[in-house]
DNA sequence: ATCTTTCCGGACTAACGAGTAAAAAATAAC
DNA sequence: GTTATTTTTTACTCGTTAGTCCGGAAAGAT
């Protein structure tokens, strides 16, 4: 029927015993990712992802366990495939403001994209789940503070290479980057287009670093 | 059966022809807008609207037309009767950054109470029903535009008033603070308690504000 | 008292929701 | 080839969904 998918993970070791599965579950992940992305958790029903993702509704159960599941690896996928790298380009070595630039180009050329799901997975559609389930209010939770640590060590960086003043209160800094980030994918999701969030989000840099003691007087 | 409840549109004017209503509309509209807040648009069935509303599903249908309706009908009654206080704090006629601190003590306390729902109908629920109705994404993008408005309105008395600089962007500096404050809805979806909040908006309350002309030097 | 207008209550429908069970198919091990 | 094992497919259950209908009750108008 379907043609089998070369898969990653059979080359080298041994296939395993049964019959092989014919979908990639990277790529599952993927179109689940995106339906929910697109509709939120209740309002994507286990038809309409079954469609999207070219497996059958047990296929889904089996591999999964279940829509609450799904939707969790959903979330970790859209966190490793999609917010890991926007979160990568803080650590380009670069100039603090310029890094920080660079993140949020990222982030906005993942959450404008015309033809995507617009604002963010995590800030709009977890969130919003958050108050209906303990594990997706847990997650979000999760979430946030690892958003929160990952500029956190930028700050801590920024410090030591004196982009920051010495004492600067970093925690603060992040919480602020971030919150002020959430609320841009508010933003976005209203289908404002990227280039006002790109400027909002420049004005955003200008204002909330305080003047380097490098760069000042 | 039920007994009647006095109904603010009734005094004055001449009662309308037939049976009157047993319930009031303001009344209803207030459950309606904590249902829809705690579980999200698609997630709150109409089961669970009537038997928080205390009326009868014909009933709902006839004066509020549908489910979608109902919702719009929630978020207005939730932007006049929540948020608008929120944003008259902006009015109080205090300094700049006095009267914007009130503006976060307010909307935190609506967001934040142990009791209620956490977080923003607004930038939460309504954000994330955005991608799945046009109407919604329209008063999404109302919503946000409003608020922009407010706080536009607010930075330019400021700025006759010498609290910012006669060069300040306006524009820019409402759109940073309704960012900003969307995201920390988030934040509070997540179940953060008020205090830490509170701290996150006075940090970014210091760090928005450019240094104001009469306070300078 | 009677008529007219409106609202209430409950039953109803047809579709759709998540989740399950069992048969069929594909491969590895023997 | 046969058997064991795993995945895929198909068909199903059964509760819930949004939305409708209609008989009857309540109140103002006359």
């Amino acid at each position: 029927m379907r043609e089998r998918l070369p898969n990653a993970a059979e080359s080298p070791v041994r296939r395993a015993r049964g019959r092989p599965r014919s979908f990639d579950r990277n790529e599952v992940l993927c179109r689940a990712t995106r339906v929910f992305w697109a509709r939120g958790y209740d309002a994507a029903s286990i038809e309409e992802l079954t469609a999207a993702l070219g497996i059958k509704r047990s296929s889904l159960y089996h591999e999964f366990g279940g829509k609450e599941a799904l939707f969790l690896a959903s979330v970790d996928y859209y966190l490793t495939v999609k917010v890991a790298p926007c979160l990568a380009r803080l650590e380009k070595g670069g100039a603090l403001s310029s890094d920080l630039s660079d993140f949020f180009d990222a982030l906005l050329g993942l959450t404008c994209r015309p033809e995507g799901p617009k604002g963010c997975l995590v800030s709009v559609v977890l969130a919003d789940a958050a108050e209906s389930s303990p594990r997706f209010k847990e997650k979000l939770t999760e979430c946030v503070a690892g958003l929160d640590e990952s500029f956190v060590r930028r700050f801590e960086q920024a410090r030591l290479c004196g982009d920051l003043p010495e004492d600067e209160d970093v925690n603060a800094l992040a919480r602020l980057f971030v919150s002020f980030s959430q609320g841009l994918m508010v933003r976005a999701r209203s289908g404002v287009a990227l280039h006002p969030l790109r400027d909002i989000a420049q004005e955003a840099l200008q204002r909330f670093l305080p003047v380097a003691p490098r760069f000042a007087g």
